[in-house]
DNA sequence: GCGGATCGATGAAGCGATTCATTCGTTCGG
DNA sequence: CCGAACGAATGAATCGCTTCATCGATCCGC
């Protein structure tokens, strides 16, 4: 492997000489500069990284730990995060914790060891225990979709009290009485905020708290969702609306609804959250609380960006919170 | 930062063993062995992975490259790949090149920079060009969803021509003789190839060339299939049957159907392409084409690291091809 | 013609780990 | 009782690069 010394060698110049062309062309006279390009080109010698890095200390990577990347919403994130970081000449590796604490804490140890110059990440420990490890290290880290208890941390996340009252409101003006929501596992956030927004919304119309019946999904994702759909049936009085918790769940009950035949939005309505590009497209368009996602991926880098590239002690935390809009379609309309 | 001399000094013994103690316990002897733990512990020390890897002289790290990460096709191969490569100790790298040939050059020689210890990519450059350079690095890859020209580099792949066999053969089963094929950009293999497996149908049932229009996407997502959607209804005569490049491209359609109000199947058949999750839960359940991703992403992972950790001159490359499989589902059976 | 400024290039000192030849004690066999 | 053998720890060399103090050469002004 063609290093930085056989370029010099060849150039017939000095090792310096060779870092200066790469790092600062305009410190190194023209003719030299050409000439030690020209080796650098014809050797197809590539910098190592790893040196590079040893010496300055920090990597040029900034690492993204999603929850979920079935989730085309952790996509979108992602695609926004991955944008801001690259115009600003950082690498961005995405990894997957899949909700799961010790992979989570996995992948940050991985990130410590490469001392990663931040991270983005949506816990997928409820305690918030998993991050001290970043925290002792001196890793900047901004949470993503999550607030944080203390004011140290950065965030970027979406009002979820807010989105789950647009969605019940918008189902009690359709005439709904009797809601089911279908949360996941209680301790995440979300879940909980969007059900406290709903029960805000039901309280604020003079509805009784009990018109909403929780229904837990074990995860996430569609197959729950078929799963959480069927057990929803099996309820003595059958409710008349279904709010999600995501849009995949939503999915996944809607697959149970056609399933069991019953018809959407006439018998059972709908609404997800998230609103990812398949809601538009399911078997009846879902309506769905829309999260300004690729928006939230950029905030979350460039408020890292700002705390890692500008003097640290300069740096403000904020908590940067984003509102979400409901989206109607077919799924929650009753048809004419 | 706390570096393996503060281990030492607070331990009292030389930087050697707590590099001993780190990878390899057995040399130590038990009792300055958890003294040294215990100070690591202590301290809060990690091993800078900049630091091994320049001495190593290659990082534990494995790079998948692919076409785009909205399509959940990918998604699911990454999946496979990155379960792979943690079970092996290698950190996986997943980057998005959005069918860009620039993106893909960037990430390229990122990679290099990084000296990974090997990439997977589908490559979005047709002419092969853009991995001179890995080739030139001795970056070993594997290519994805490709077959390679040339027998010297090892790819997994799925017989596209027998998978657009399989869709076209189901349509004309049913009865159908004018057919669209919606395409992407001419230059991808598999949109190539799939349309040559359609042809190939066709030609087996008798059938003219000519029942098979072709109408080419700008980009295989779903807004270029509403685009392609809505196109198709312009033709003169209205073919019966859509079998599209991909899923997304079949949702897009779908969509552009659902928007025209006409009837899918009865007025418009559609077959899609991966067998996404998403076709199940689609406005009608999406007929498809189904590619083991998951397995192609673990394969390929394999192979590249039985290249990379075994004897290198032991390693035979070869190409997989995978066999695709027919998914009958509502949006090409004609209603009762 | 000489001191000082300027420009280009040099070369050595690290960055933080791994590795290996070496050293230092102990123990053991003869 | 001595040398060999062995276990445990050492410490220096090294990986490839960046940086910075330094050095040489050229040029300018007085």
């Amino acid at each position: 492997m063609v290093g930085i010394k056989d370029v010099a060698r060849q150039a017939g110049v000095s090792v310096g000489t060779v870092s200066n062309v790469i790092n600062r062309p305009d410190l190194v006279a023209e003719e030299t500069r050409t000439r030690v390009q020209s080796v650098i080109a014809r050797l197809g010698y590539v910098r190592s990284e790893s040196a590079r890095q040893l010496r300055a200390g920090a990597s040029r990577i900034m690492a993204l730990l999603v929850l979920d990347m079935g989730n085309p919403f952790f996509v979108a994130v992602a695609s926004g995060a991955e944008r801001t970081a690259r115009a600003a000449g950082l690498g961005v590796m995405v990894c997957n914790s899949a909700q799961s604490v010790s992979e989570e804490q996995e992948y940050l140890s991985l990130f410590a060891e490469q001392r990663v110059r931040g991270v983005l990440v949506t816990p997928a420990d409820p305690t918030g225990r998993s991050l001290d490890g970043l925290r002792s290290q001196g890793i900047p880290f901004v949470l993503v979709d999550r607030v944080s208890a203390d004011a140290s941390v950065c965030s970027v996340s979406v009002d979820d009290v807010a989105g789950g009252r647009l969605a019940v409101q918008h189902l009690i003006a359709a005439g709904h009485r009797s809601i089911v929501y279908v949360g996941g596992p209680p301790e995440v956030t979300q879940v909980h905020d969007r059900k406290a927004g709903a029960l805000a919304a039901l309280a604020e119309a003079g509805l009784p708290a009990d018109s909403l019946t929780e229904i837990s999904a074990e995860r996430l994702d569609v197959a729950a969702g078929r799963d959480a759909g069927s057990r929803l049936l099996g309820l003595g009085r059958r409710p008349t609306a279904v709010f999600c918790a995501n849009d995949l769940l939503a999915l996944g009950v809607l697959q149970a609804m056609f399933a069991a035949r019953i018809s959407v939005p006439d018998e059972m309505a709908i609404v997800g959250y998230d609103d990812i590009e398949f809601a538009a497209a399911a078997a009846v368009p879902l309506t769905s609380v829309r999260q300004p996602a690729v928006p939230m991926g950029r905030l979350a880098a460039e408020m890292l960006l700002e705390e890692t590239v500008g003097d640290p002690a300069e740096h403000r935390h904020r908590q940067t919170v984003l509102q979400p809009e409901l989206v109607v379609r077919g799924s929650s309309l009753p048809s004419r």
